[in-house]
DNA sequence: AATGAAAGTAGGGATTTCCCCCTTTCGGAA
DNA sequence: TTCCGAAAGGGGGAAATCCCTACTTTCATT
């Protein structure tokens, strides 16, 4: 049986050897090639290539969230396990769009590690409980702020159906002419909307139908 | 010791009647009402209000997302978790935001509903593996998505900086003061954007920028 | 040394937007 | 039934935006 072909990223040689010896318990994998820095990462991938990195996420010179990006840009099979020794958001987000397959703190248990190689061998996502966690936190705090700063003004169903034109950039003749009303109506109906957002113009108007999600992008 | 206080929402009596039998296998819960969609179990929230809701999404009248949302809403220390007998991409979505605690699958092992309830009963959250996979899923998608639209223009500092400043919504005379540069010197900047990004007007070019993520809300 | 891209400045004119002020119609609430 | 708000339509004028052309400087690459 071919073995899984791995390698470590990780600025901390100390970490790198512990790790080492844990994979070792693990008979089906292999590890292939270490580097201490995302630099040295990218240039590994030039003579060897790995099915999975466990990548760490500070390190100097080139990081964690850059050298996944270009990793994966480079060679799109190559599966991604970001390992981290704290939980930031920034860096979670930055590392999921940076195309990584698991996110699991460098402290799970040996079990966990397991589960995360077999999951995204075979094509799948692994994240620790707590990553869970946090992302279903950011959502929670998402979706409070916006009951929070919810007293928006009621629109009329000609409003509504006006922010909508005016968000997919359409113009006032245009508005008029979509609608069946006159330019100037449309102007009437903006103004009206500039006052109960607080705008002043119409990008002003735009921004904030966005940020209070009443037309999608 | 107080028993968590479970209430079930779901339009068909077979399952509630599976699942109530399947919950009384844990000691430590007690089933305190059920109801056959949301309005019902809104009426019933009334009387009684539990500590846990198991909440079916699909369903007449009242669906599980608006249920949610408004029991939350009346009673922000309910906790809700999802349930569903399949994975729908839009509801996942719209139930996160609803405020919901957990999101698992109908036919999910008994120890998965056991933990389910442990989490979510101790202020934590709780995803089966599955739905873990489709949120991870999309952002992949989003990610894929944002690279092959890619070709985008090349722009200069000065263009950034100028972009930015209109996603604020500022006009070409506030820009041309927080610049140094004069208004029309802007006027111009502006119209080079317009050429470079096919747009024809600062709407336009504000919903351009959104789109790709030139700027943020 | 030269070419060209990026940046800055400017004028003029067409077009659009914005801001008051005003009238009519219509349906639901007082 | 009266009254009010929403929707619709409009005028005039100020302001902002858009478009085109033209000139200067700077700076890097050839």
């Amino acid at each position: 049986m071919e073995k899984i072909k791995i390698v470590l990223v990780d600025d901390h040689k100390i970490f790198r050897d512990g790790f080492r010896l844990l994979l070792q318990s693990f008979s089906y994998v292999e590890i292939i090639g270490e580097a201490s820095n995302g630099q040295e990462f990218l240039d590994l991938l030039k003579t060897k290539v790995p099915e999975i990195v466990f990548m760490d996420i500070n390190m100097p010179q080139v990081d964690g969230v850059e050298a996944s990006r270009r990793a994966v840009e480079q060679f799109p099979d190559i599966k991604i396990i970001a390992l981290t020794t704290f939980l930031d958001e920034d860096y979670l987000e930055k590392m999921l769009m940076a195309g990584v397959e698991a996110y699991m703190l460098k402290n799970s248990e040996l079990d966990e590690f397991e589960k995360a190689i077999m999951k995204v061998y075979n094509g799948g996502n692994y994240f620790s409980d707590e990553i869970v966690s946090l992302l279903s936190d950011k959502l929670h705090r998402f979706r409070k702020r916006k009951k929070e700063q919810a007293v928006l003004p009621v629109f009329t169903e000609r409003e509504k159906e006006i922010i909508a034109l005016i968000c997919k950039g359409y113009g006032n003749k245009e508005i008029a002419e979509k609608t069946f009303l006159s330019p100037k109506t449309v102007e009437k109906h903006k103004s009206n909307l500039f006052q109960k957002t607080n705008t002043f113009n119409t990008v002003n108007l735009v921004i904030y139908a966005f940020k209070n999600q009443l037309a999608n992008l």
